[in-house]
DNA sequence: TGTACATCAGTGAACGCGCGTTCACTGATGTAC
DNA sequence: TGTACATCAGTGAACGCGCGTTCACTGATGTAC
């Protein structure tokens, strides 16, 4: 009772009254879709939490202000997870040239701590990226690679700079890719699952220690 | 129009009148439900197909029903991931004992095929077991392993073996263990996720690649 | 300069749906006396 | 042997909820003449 205002439903508590884009700036909203959607997406830890409404409230927008921008809700998902590739990628990248370019293991080490580290702050994204059920658009049909798979050829290429500097390897570079970072994977995922195993300096002694089993 | 008889509603088209338990024999009902959360699962493909409601039209029950053997929606889905954790780790005991005793490296190569057989036959319930959110039950506080962490003992008891055998390891057991479960889960979640990959003669010589840069 | 109109960003209310859960119940089978 | 009652397996109908989606709309800003 009181004098209160009410709140409007459908719109998040602490939400700031928004302005809306000015003119011919529309698409802007499209991009701040995207954000509240990977901040839900890593608050909620999983891809459930990916609902329009939910979307809608933390952006401070209706419901069918979305429709705007994306078709439906698999749009949506598929939005969120291509924009959650680019980030992962960026962090890589700015890892591999922040470290000596001549230092070539020391380059690899780091993409893979940098993915690693992306996937322990973010278990929800890391499970929005890797479980792998995601909605392909009606008209991409079979397209020859899929995200994750751009992200290992990342990989790929770092290794092959390794050989290219004479480090030997004890598989051919793909196979060295698949393998740090499907088990960098795995290992993430082990951390997530198992209260045991929280400790993320396991999880960067785990790749380092995978490195040097590739290398020699 | 016609004389058809009209299907009742929440209740599978397909399935077949249920005739009740006999007296005394209620317990039955769990089994049957679990063994259709299970099939749910696997057919589904994701632990969003886990409903009460969906699992009550497989079994051919009212969803009421399910209150009977199972407190809450988490209750069902803790207990069908218990059931399916005893059901991979029996396959894989299954694989271990089919092996020659003295073969200890064979034995670690057929517990670990068997893994991947599983999660690459089982999409729904790989995911189901590994992404890791489970609800716990309030009673059972932290406790000390996950079912996860008793896989992983299971294929460290057979790495153990192998050094007791006189089979050098380049790291210990415990580590070997992780090493190779964390990287076979990773590389079925590729196999899963990224369409070119889809071969599973693929995913199996992974694991073996895997399997001896550990040995020696 | 005014004015009619097009375009833009975004809304409010409603819809039908499937969900988890509750509650009083039904009808068969066992048991006490 | 009968009979009242307890126990069991399971039901039917209803509830409130949040969801995805649709549709006609509002009000501000630009543009043509």
């Amino acid at each position: 009772m009181g004098g209160g205002v009410a709140a409007r439903p459908d719109q998040a508590q602490g939400a700031v009254q928004r302005t809306r884009n000015p003119w011919g700036h529309g698409e802007r909203l499209r991009l701040e879709i995207l954000n509240a959607a990977c901040q839900l997406v890593a608050e909620l830890g999983c891809e459930d939490a990916l609902t329009i409404r939910g979307v809608a409230r933390a952006v401070g927008i209706a419901p069918a202000s979305i429709y705007q921008h994306f078709e439906d809700k698999a749009a949506l998902v598929r939005g969120t997870i291509e924009y959650d590739y680019a980030r992962l990628s960026a962090a890589m990248l700015a890892a591999d040239e922040n470290t000596a370019a001549e230092d070539v293991v020391e380059r690899v080490r780091a993409q893979l701590h940098a993915y690693c580290q992306f996937a322990i702050d973010n278990p929800g994204h890391y499970r929005l990226l890797l479980t792998g059920r995601y909605p392909t658009a009606p008209e991409e049909g079979l397209r020859p690679y899929s995200p994750l798979a751009r992200i290992v050829e990342q990989g790929e290429a770092a290794f092959e700079r390794c050989e290219r500097a004479g480090v030997r390897l004890r598989v051919s570079p793909h196979r060295a890719a698949v393998i740090v970072f499907v088990a960098a994977h795995g290992r993430v995922a082990l951390y997530h699952a198992h209260p045991a195993a929280k400790s993320s300096d396991d999880v960067a002694s785990f790749v380092d220690e995978l490195i040097s089993v590739l290398l020699d």
